[in-house]
Order: structure tokens, then sequence, then C-alpha cells
RNA sequence: GCUCCGAUAGUGUAGCGGCCAAUCAUUUCGGCCUUUCGAGCCGAGGACUCGGGUUCAAAUCCCGAUCGGAGCACCA
């Protein structure tokens, strides 16, 4: 067959290797994407795959990608001034720059445009009902005494509205939609309510006190700004039922949609940005970018590779079932980029004395990186006097045979609980091996001291010298796992723990 | 309660009528290699929620059940 048919037998190779990541988009000429946070804390891992697949899809199909700050809630999910640039420095750190920014709030005064507009059509009416009362309405599938107002009275109290002569919570302006639509969430929506909590933004502040809510702002700008395909979380597939009566009035055409199911990490469990802003206020949590936290600030701390993240979520895909992730799949994604990068230190948490008797005075020349010998050696001076971890420390029995890595081999004598004594053994590791002796790292004393922070806490211990040339760098903590050199202070050290 | 949606190995995915005794990744377990319990290499294990139907043929189509999820906010 390979002889007669080549390409036949290509295609069916073919056939066989599966689609890896994102699907194919429908309708690929000048695709526009936009990610749309609300800006009220920092990028979250969620976030992170909003950003990613909306950006990898326009640089897939040659489009642009826009970041749209949704940040037209300042009571409820008020946003935080500081994360509109975190946003910003973490698509920068993903490798997703955006070709454009827009800020919602920036546009309060084009909404009040199209809510008139809408409004000259009879497709929105200033509703007076509490929000009670109008349930009772939306559930029953009856329209409400204000449904009917005429325009030029509902254009007056629209006027009203915006002049401030209403409370909050006393009007709404409501979008004409079906009151006998099957799906109670589709009736009558809210487009806009009074808020009297002035925005974060100093440029804002209290010039507004009538908002616009999520489906007619979103609405809105999509078409504006061109957008041809969104990406979004499927709790966000009415809001698509709701918006195309926004469209319909206008005779716009509503972009492709696709949507993905929540994503659960494990590790981390159900922290909203508002539960993490309350604990952070409350010093559960050092800051946004504590080790404990999903944050993409707090990851990047960690030593977590933008790459690994990216590839990560691209490989994820789609799909509109809800997920449970472990972090494993990540670090195994980051540990493969780090793995070949890190230079190796070796770190003993909680240390031991180990004595050694009988111990030539030598020095010890560890490679930096195993896989890459021209990188070079470490050289520690050991007089026989070392640390050990403690977990090794454990599990040692008296008379066992070991080798300390990169050093050489010894023997244990006496073992208590503050101290070990061994004697030196010459030879080289061939006789661990065949013997299937441990081989384990140690430190001299005089190294730096060591602070690891973890997701559960942190481990404190010795670690070589040349730890504290490191700082802001991933090491490898050797037998221990990678950490990212924080910060280092006289002769304390402060890491990161990515993972194993 | 009302309206939608989904269900493939431990986890996440591919497949969407015949290439499927089901893909790939990760995890797990062996072995090799290695002065790390890391990486690499080799190998193994592990899944179509259930019940009916349509069809010569179903993971793939239809119906029902079960389970899970989302929306029904003057949040995004």
């Amino acid at each position: 067959m390979s002889e007669i048919a080549p390409d036949l037998l290509d295609e069916l190779n073919e056939k066989r290797t599966p689609d890896k990541g994102l699907p194919p988009l429908e309708c690929t000429d000048h695709v526009v994407m936009r990610f749309a946070p609300n800006p009220n804390g920092p990028a979250t891992l969620g976030s992170a795959r909003g950003i990613i697949v909306n950006s990898e899809y326009a640089k897939r199909y040659h489009g642009r990608f826009i970041i749209r700050f949704d940040d037209t809630d300042p009571k409820t999910k008020r946003p935080l001034s500081d994360a509109y640039n975190w946003y910003l420095e973490d698509c920068r750190w993903l490798g997703a720059e955006p070709d454009e920014v827009i800020i919602a709030s920036d546009h309060i005064e084009m909404y009040y445009d199209y809510a008139r507009q809408l409004i000259e059509k009879n497709a929105a009416y200033i509703c007076f009902c509490e929000k009670d009362e109008f349930k009772k309405y939306k559930d029953s599938a009856v329209a409400c005494p204000h449904r009917e107002q005429d325009i030029n009275t509902t254009l007056e109290n629209w006027q009203d509205m915006l002049d401030g002569k209403y409370a909050p919570e006393k009007a709404v302006l409501r979008i004409k939609t079906d009151m006998l639509h099957k799906d109670p969430a589709i009736r009558d929506w809210v487009a806009f309510r009074i808020v009297d909590t002035p925005h974060p933004r100093p440029e804002i502040r209290d010039r507004y006190k009538v908002w616009p809510l999520l489906d007619f702002e979103s609405a809105i700008e999509d078409h504006l700004l061109g957008i041809t395909h969104i990406i979004r979380g499927k709790d966000l597939i009415d809001s698509e039922h709701r918006q195309r009566y926004v469209y319909k009035y206008f005779n716009w055409k509503y972009p492709e949609t696709l949507h993905w199911g929540r994503v659960k990490i494990h590790e981390f469990g159900k922290l909203s940005t508002s539960s993490m802003s309350k604990a952070i206020k409350e010093g559960k949590y050092t800051g946004w970018d504590d080790p404990r936290l999903p944050t993409l600030r707090a990851m990047r701390r960690r030593g977590m590779q933008p790459e690994a993240i990216c590839k990560f979520f691209i490989e994820l895909g789609v799909g509109e079932t809800d997920i449970g992730l472990s972090m494993e799949n990540l670090y195994a994604e980051n540990r493969k980029v780090v793995d070949q990068t890190s230079k190796r230190f070796f770190f003993t948490p909680e240390p031991v004395k180990l004595i050694i008797r009988d111990a030539p005075v030598t020095v010890a020349k560890p490679m930096l990186h195993p896989s890459h010998r021209n990188w070079g050696n470490r050289l520690i001076s050991v007089a026989g006097n070392v640390l050990i971890s403690k977990s090794d420390a454990e599990k040692i029995k008296e008379n066992e045979l070991l080798r300390l890595k990169d050093l050489y081999n010894i023997k244990i004598l006496k073992k208590t609980a503050e101290v070990i004594t061994a004697e030196h053994i010459g030879g080289g590791i061939e006789i661990v091996r065949k013997k299937k002796g441990k081989i384990i790292h140690w430190v001299v004393p005089d190294g730096p001291n060591i602070t690891v922070l973890n997701v559960t806490g942190e481990e404190k211990g010795i670690g070589e010298r040349g730890i504290s040339d490191c700082a802001g760098e991933v090491v490898q903590f050797e037998r221990y796992g990678f950490v990212r050199i924080d910060s280092v202070k006289d002769n304390k050290v402060t890491a990161y723990f990515a993972h194993k």
C-alpha cells in the first residue's frame, strides 16, 4: 500500500492523530476577540484561561485581541484601582499583549445614548417596581404596570433618573424581551440601575449615578468593538439570550459564542476574588501574591513559567463540562520548563547534625546542572561536620551504609535525636549503588538560613552558600523541589516553593 | 419550583455512525539510565453513567433514568 498509494496512507495516519487543544473557529475573517474582566482583584488562574485562549485564537487567525474592563459596578463588585494595571502586567507576562484596552466606565454617556434610542424604539421602559414585586410578575409571566408607559413619559422618567431625582433601588431601566419567554431568566431584564457609591477611578468618582449592568454594557461594547467571537464561562450563556434582544432592536449581528465550564482546582477550592480580598484584609494572607493564593502574581512569585501556564490552558481546550483539576497537571508542565533551566543546590530543612570521623578535609564539586556539564560546579569545602535533613535523619539506621551526594560514602555508627555519628569510608559511588544504599544531600553548617514558603505554610533550614547569589532565579533544591529565590538579605534567604 | 446544558481511564482531553477491543497528556507501577526520591528513555496498568430503541453497524443518532452543573440579581 505504501508503494501504490502513499498519500492515502498519510491520510489514514493523519486521521489517527488527535486534535490537541483548541478547536478551530468558524468564520475566521478579521477575528476580533476580547477578554472582559471586572478589575475587582488581580488576575487568577481562572482569568488566565480567558486571557490565554482568547489571545491565542486572535494570534492563530491573525486577528486582534482586546482587554475590556467591565468596571460598571462601583458597589457590589467594586473595582480595585491597582487591578487595572495588574491585569495588563499579567497579560504581558503571559505573552498576551492586548492590541487595545477599553475601560467601560469611560463610556457611560455612550451607553446612555443607546438606552435613549431603545426607549424611542419602545424597546425599554423605566420600571418602578420593588425587586420582589417584579419577581412575582416575572415568575407568573405577567407584564408589570410600567411596561406599557408611553414613550414620551418614559423619556422624561429616564431624564429624571439621570438627573438624580430617584434614590437607589427606586427605578431601573428594563429591556423589553418577552414576558412569556419560557425561560424566566430572559424576561425583561435590567439594563441600568441607580448607584450612589462613587466609582474608585479618580477620573470618574461621582460623575454618574446611573450605571449599566453587564448585559447592556457588554452588548453595546461587543458590537462597537467589532467582536467576532466571544469565549466565556457558561454561567454567561443566558447573557447571550438576553443580549440578543438588544441586537435585534438595533439590527446588529451577534458574535459567535463558545462557552466553557467551571474550573475548580483541588488545591485551592472555591476562592472567589471577593473572599480572597476579605481574607487579605483580615490578615490571613500576606497579600495578593501570597503563595497560598491562585493569583497569577502568586504563581509568578513561586516561579511558575508563563509558557507552562499557556500550554496548560491551550491543551485544556474549551469543553462545556465542569472540570476539577489538580495543580499537579500544571506543575508537570512547569517542571518540563524549569528542569532544564534551574541550577541545583542542596537545602536541608530542619537540619540534624552529622559528625563524620576520620573524614578527610576535602572540597565537594557537585554540578550546577546534571545535564549541563558546561555550567560548571559548586565548590564546597567540607571538614567532616555536616547537616542533613530531618526527614533523612529519621530514616537512618545504625550501621547503615550511605553516600553523601557528590562527597563520599559513610557508615552510620550512632544515632541520637540531636546528632548522628558516622565514619568515613573510602571508595566510589559503585559501592553504595551495589548495596542499594541511599544517596542523600547535605550542607555545611555555615550556609545561609533559608525559609521556604509553600502552599501550606513554611519550612526553615540551611542551604548552600551559592543560593545567596540567585535572588530572583528559579532553582532546584535537590531531592526537595523547585523554588524561586524571592529575596536574600544578610544571611537570610526567602524562597517560594513551586512544586516538587 | 421553572428554564437550559453536560456525562469517555484517578485527573483532564480526542473521537461525534464503520478506521475504536478507543487518542494524547498527566498520575500510578515496573525496568534502564543518572553522584537528586529531578529530568530522560523503555514498558505496564487504567474509561465510553445506566436502560431501552434506530441501524447490517453506535462512544458516536433517538427516548427515558441517574448523576453533575448553570441561570431565574438593581453582581460580573
